[in-house]
DNA sequence: CGTCGGTCGTAC
DNA sequence: GACGTACGACCGACGT
């Protein structure tokens, strides 16, 4: 082990080759060759493990043909084509090298010996130890002071002694020498009969190629004859074997780390070959193999409280192609936040944190807020400068608070992280930076404490503060510099993130801060009302029990049920206790029980009191005047926002009791409330996705889609379908949108299972497309751990090859869902695209306040609302297009509930 | 007194 | 076991 974190060239074609003509063939369950690849992996594990490498590439030849193709034809011409068992094995090695976080290069038009030669003198220069590891002898003509090649046969280093005791040459006369020996599997021609023996007698008597050239005449023999024969194409030969050293690079040295593994990556990848091994090298996170990258050094970071050297940043900021940005604020809540403090940072490890309102006995001076925040607006307001920030809509909000419009948000490394993989569980920047620089950042409670003595931010001493928050913003930058790379590589994934995304971010805001006005009034009436109804409702549960309880408490319903009033048991919760779920409670209900039903009423109106009469009111903004949720971009892994606080989207809606909710959300005086949904978007995507015919006829023709499902899978007339078969039919559409078993129908139709297998196979009969469009999707999961949308936009599947067939199946389910629900996201994000742009530049007397995943809702002023709803319709139903047309319903009133 | 898992119920 | 994606209320166990 050198003494110092050398700087490793990998040849990793060459590893490649060498695999997989050194290994037995190895193949997985699909058919697919994997042994090479598993070789390889493992010789770069090795390698790491040993060496610890502060930088690292692993280069591959591109494929096509190279400079000396173009100055000698016959080059490699007599080389036999590439096995198809190797050749299917470039593409996933390449996927995992990347996926190990080592940077792999590959360029057009040179050779991988090239590229390694340029990095590997370029490195030295920097005074970096190289090694090369390669199986190719042609690469020992590098070796040097710094260089060396790692001998992967005998584990040592190859020095220039080394090179001299195998080849009898210099490394410097390793080009001639090569000239001279040539080359079969390169058809290199060399001198006849001239070995490496020969050569080396020649080179050690002459010195030099152009030397035994001059000297030709003076040597003997058969050979010396053919070395006369060969001198022309000796100077070729030479060319041909001489490794480039300036080749252009896109990257230096040391911009060549080896970075955090991607684990999630990793996993699909390694499932993929099914090697046991790898996959079990995942679970030791800490394993020794990983490349430890290098700590953040907290050094750096300046706190700025005087003007001089709050204007040098600003200067630098203005300087900045790109800045990351964070604010410090007083509070979560983005409509009550005030700025206690600003951040940025330009460049890796440099970041400045400018206290603004910290307040507290002994705080030290600080500049002034209103100055620093009216010298940062013009910046801050100018969408060419570029910002980068972690979750910027709430920064965005908070600046608004000050009255700064925010634009050029650029990126967001939580929507970088979201894009690459929403099937992450966080993407907060503590994971991020875990995750991805292998930093652990100062946590909040470290600085602020937690629980009951939590501090707020401007009561934190800037000695905390200071580094806590400059920090976040050079972490920020950090974790851009490593993701969108990431991004760049899959193009739909950065034209997805680019164009719908991060878009998104200020319109979300904008929404947001808009709000949705509350009659209070109407939702506190209902509380009395649901009250006295609940508690007439426990007065009688209490005396048909016989005890008083908890009507809330799932626990006790079970012990009176099934233990004092023996009730049968209708099912078991996965934990094995028997239910009291809504389904059993109906079925004992039906069954003429009427304790269960007296709770069913009870849950019911339970819910709707402490979940939304009574929240609600709580949630209005004093200032405001109305409620503000917040919309979260970056939580379901297919692609759909997500609300809270409060949580907008599941408002009821099918009850009538659920209804009277929705009348307190109500229009500014002068308006009206337009609800546009889409309809059916889920199933006209899987027409779609299925090109099944009758599916694509039937919504062309803009039928009642369950009523021609119905049609179909019972064999009547269009118009002879009874409301209990498109009931029936309806059931089975939602199913199939959710990759529902029979098992799964029979029970929400309350009909036998073969019944419902029954339909289904009939269904799949009639509409043969969607069979063949969930078996490709599942094929596709399967093969490579993903589906995806028809914008692109990806869901991994980590549990799909999961030997556990009750994982594997709920991973088949989500597969088959998650290119429907994800398109209709994608969908009705453009939509808002439109909506908000038009919004913004005809300014018409219209808000966009609420999204419901397929809805959306606007308060539009009375005398605009014609020409208001034929613009958004149109909006939403060209936001994209596909096999069957998009179709939006409409509604207007006085309030939500109204306007469906 | 807070946290956390389990269960239930609301939406699309 | 069996229908995808969320959020949140409540309960009760557990730890401070």
């Amino acid at each position: 082990m050198s003494e110092t974190p050398p700087f490793i060239l990998v040849d990793g074609s060459s590893y490649l080759f060498r695999a997989f003509h050194a290994l037995p063939r190895l193949t997985n369950s699909h058919g697919e060759d994997t042994g090479a690849i598993v070789g390889v992996v493992n010789m770069l594990r090795k390698l790491i493990d040993e060496y610890r490498p502060a930088h690292m590439a692993v280069v591959f030849d591109a494929p096509g043909s190279t400079f000396r193709n173009e100055i000698y034809s016959e080059y490699k011409a007599n080389r036999p084509p590439m096995p198809e068992e190797l050749r299917g094995q470039i593409e996933p090695l390449h996927n995992i090298v990347r996926a190990l976080g080592l940077p792999l290069l590959m360029v057009p038009d040179v050779e991988a010996d090239d590229v390694i030669g340029t990095l590997a003198i370029a490195g030295a220069k920097q005074g970096m130890q190289v090694l090369i590891s390669t199986s190719d002898k042609d690469l020992a003509q590098l070796v040097g002071e710094q260089v060396r090649l790692i001998d992967t046969m005998k584990n040592a280093l190859m020095n220039r002694d080394a090179v001299m005791e195998k080849f009898g040459v210099t490394p410097a006369q390793i080009i001639d020498y090569l000239a001279l020996v040539g080359d079969v599997s390169d058809n290199i021609p060399g001198v006849p009969k001239c070995g490496p023996k020969t050569a080396s007698k020649w080179l050690g008597q002459y010195g030099s190629l152009d030397q035994i050239i001059e000297h030709a005449g003076d040597i003997g023999g058969k050979v010396g004859e053919n070395l006369r024969q060969s001198l022309d194409q000796l100077p070729l030969s030479r060319q041909l074997a001489t490794i480039r050293l300036d080749v252009e690079l896109e990257q230096a040295p040391s911009e060549l780390s080896p970075a955090a593994p991607d684990l999630k990556a990793l996993r699909v990848l390694f499932g993929r070959l099914e090697s046991r091994r790898l996959l079990a090298m995942l679970d030791k996170p800490e394993s020794e193999a990983d490349p430890q990258p290098p700590e953040i050094e907290r050094g750096d970071y300046d706190i700025l409280l005087d003007q001089a050297g709050f204007e040098r940043w600003l200067a630098r900021l203005e300087a900045a192609p790109l800045f990351a940005f964070d604010t410090e604020t007083t509070s979560l809540n983005y409509m009550q936040a005030r700025i206690v403090g600003v951040s940025f940072a330009v460049e890796s490890g440099k970041a400045a944190y400018v206290p603004l309102a910290h307040d507290y006995p002994g705080a030290p001076e600080q500049l002034s807020r209103e100055s620093v925040l009216a010298a940062l607006k013009p910046l801050l307001e100018d969408p060419d400068r570029q910002k980068l920030g972690q979750n910027l809509k709430y920064d965005m909000s908070v600046l608004m608070n000050h009255g700064i419009r925010m634009t050029g948000i650029a990126y967001d490394t939580m929507l970088e992280s979201y894009v690459l993989d929403s099937t992450a569980t966080r993407h907060d920047m503590d994971s991020l930076s875990r995750k991805y620089l292998g930093h652990q950042t100062i946590k909040y409670e470290e600085v602020a404490g937690k629980g009951a003595k939590q501090l707020g931010f401007s009561q934190v001493p800037l000695e905390q503060a200071g580094p806590y928050a400059a920090e976040d913003a050079d972490v920020t930058l950090r974790l851009h510099g490593d993701l969108w790379p990431k991004l760049q590589a899959e193009s739909t994934l950065q034209q997805l993130f680019q164009e719908v995304e991060m878009p998104l971010v200020p319109v979300l805001s904008r929404m947001e801060r808009a709000g949705v006005r509350i009659d209070c009034s109407m939702l506190e009436q209902q509380s009395v009302e649901l009250g006295a109804r609940l508690h007439t409702l426990e007065q009688q549960a209490h005396g048909l029990a016989g005890q008083p309880f908890n009507l809330g408490s799932p626990k006790q319903i079970g012990a009176i049920f099934f233990e004092k009033l023996e009730l049968p048991v209708i099912s078991k919760t996965p934990k094995g206790a028997p239910s009291t779920s809504e389904s059993v409670l109906q079925e004992l209900a039906d069954q003429g029980y009427e304790l269960p039903a007296l709770i069913l009423q009870h849950r019911g109106l339970a819910k709707l009191r402490s979940t939304y009469t009574e929240k609600l009111p709580r949630m209005v903004d004093p200032e405001s005047g109305r409620v503000h949720t917040s919309y979260h971009q970056a939580v379901a892994a297919t692609g759909r926002l997500s609300s809270t606080d409060p949580n907008l989207q599941n408002i009821p809606v099918r009850s009538e009791e659920g209804r009277r909710i929705r009348q307190a959300f109500i229009p500014e005086p002068g308006y009206r409330m337009m609800a546009a949904d889409y309809s059916q978007i889920e199933l006209r995507i899987m027409a779609h996705l299925s090109e099944d015919p009758g599916l694509l006829k039937a919504f062309a023709e803009d039928a009642d889609i369950h009523r021609a499902t119905a049609a179909e899978v019972f064999e009547v007339e269009f118009a002879a379908v009874t409301s209990e078969q498109r009931r029936s039919a309806k059931a089975i559409n939602f199913g199939l949108i959710y990759g529902m078993s029979a098992f799964g129908l029979a029970n929400q139709l309350g009909i036998e299972r073969h019944a419902a297998q029954a339909y289904m196979d009939l269904y799949f009969e009639r509409y043969p497309g969607v069979l063949e469009f969930m078996d490709s999707v599942r094929e596709q999961a399967r093969r490579l751990g993903y589906v995806e949308t028809v914008f692109g936009r990806r869901l991994y599947l980590s549990e799909i090859n999961s030997r556990n067939g009750q994982r594997r199946a709920a991973a088949e389910r989500a597969a088959i869902n998650a290119p429907m629900q994800g398109t209709a996201s994608d969908i009705i994000k453009k939509a808002m695209l439109s909506v908000d742009r038009w919004i913004l530049e005809q300014a018409p007397p219209v808000s966009m306040i609420m999204q419901v995943h397929d809805e959306l809702v606007f308060e539009i002023r009375e005398d605009c609302l014609e020409s208001a709803c034929q613009q958004i319709s149109i909006f939403m139903e060209s936001a994209a297009s596909l096999r069957v047309p998009l179709r939006v319903d409409l509604g207007v009133g006085d309030n939500w509930d109204q306007a469906h």
